[in-house]
DNA sequence: ACTGATCTTGCAACTCAGTTGCATATTCTG
DNA sequence: CAGAATATGCAACTGAGTTGCAAGATCAGT
């Protein structure tokens, strides 16, 4: 009940549409971060306008349910924030792990910040956020 | 001698020519990564053609010369990889800083990457290289 | 349930970074 | 001073994402 889609549209005040649960329902049935065009693959047959697709996605990120990622050829990957939808997207340190076979992007949960951005303190940047992005072998794929 | 344009060009089997040596200095002379936008407003009078500005860029970056880092809306920033021209783009654990209010895009020198990587390869990843991007406040803008 | 303010959808036209093809000019090795 | 290999310039193109606008759906208050 927690995970039902139109649930969580109503948790992040997003209001119930049937694009938003069918986008909504994609998402959280992916493992990897998809783009636009992974999703409108997705949902052949609903005939989803490309231009409402991008606004829905837009919205999702600003109430803080999903994320964007941008790609190595310069486009979006949105993905759930968090695999329990317990913490919202600000206060999250995070990291991507991008295979260099299949190019899927996963998220991963990372704790392990701090030494990289007390280093940063020292030379004079205040660090808000930030991302950890690690190339590689997916487990798929090795 | 050592940083002279021209020969950086040699070092990196890049042939000399002027567009290449004026984009090179460029390079050198920012201490943030620039844009094709960038490059081209501190090339005014030069007048140097924006298809020829995009493949000296991605001649650069495929000779290891420079590297470039996506920005939160979708282009790309262009840097001299190392300041010392030691090491390869390839061999080398990388940071950004991307400043929330004037959006630059510092290169920062990162050593402790270690434990990052470490848990990701408990959870089947195999890592071969790392990005780390930090926002926040620069030097000058805090 | 009905109304109405508010938000969402769909379509067409647009923007803008980056690419491709091709003809001409330049580099650099022998 | 060749001549092959590579760089340059121009025009046309690509494709992700945006904007404007009119019509349709949602949902809170009655
Ligand atoms: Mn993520
Ligand atoms: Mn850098
Ligand atoms: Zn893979
Ligand atoms: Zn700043």
């Amino acid at each position: 009940m927690k995970r039902d889609p139109r649930n969580i549209l109503q948790q992040y005040k997003l209001k119930n549409t049937p694009v938003r649960v069918s986008v909504l329902e994609v998402l959280l049935g992916s493992r990897v971060a998809l783009s636009h065009n992974d999703i409108t693959e997705r949902l052949k047959g609903k005939d989803i306008d490309k231009v409402t697709l991008y606004r829905t996605l837009n919205s999702f990120t600003e109430k803080g349910l999903t994320h964007k990622v941008p790609t190595e050829d310069r486009n979006w990957l949105y993905a759930i924030f968090d695999e329990d939808l317990l913490r919202p997207a600000t206060d999250h340190y995070h990291a991507h792990f991008v295979c260099n076979k299949c190019d899927k992007i996963y998220c991963l949960p990372v704790e392990e910040h701090q030494s990289m951005q007390n280093s940063s303190i020292k030379m004079g940047f205040k660090v808000l956020s930030s991302e950890v992005r690690l190339h590689g072998l997916c487990p798929v794929c090795q």
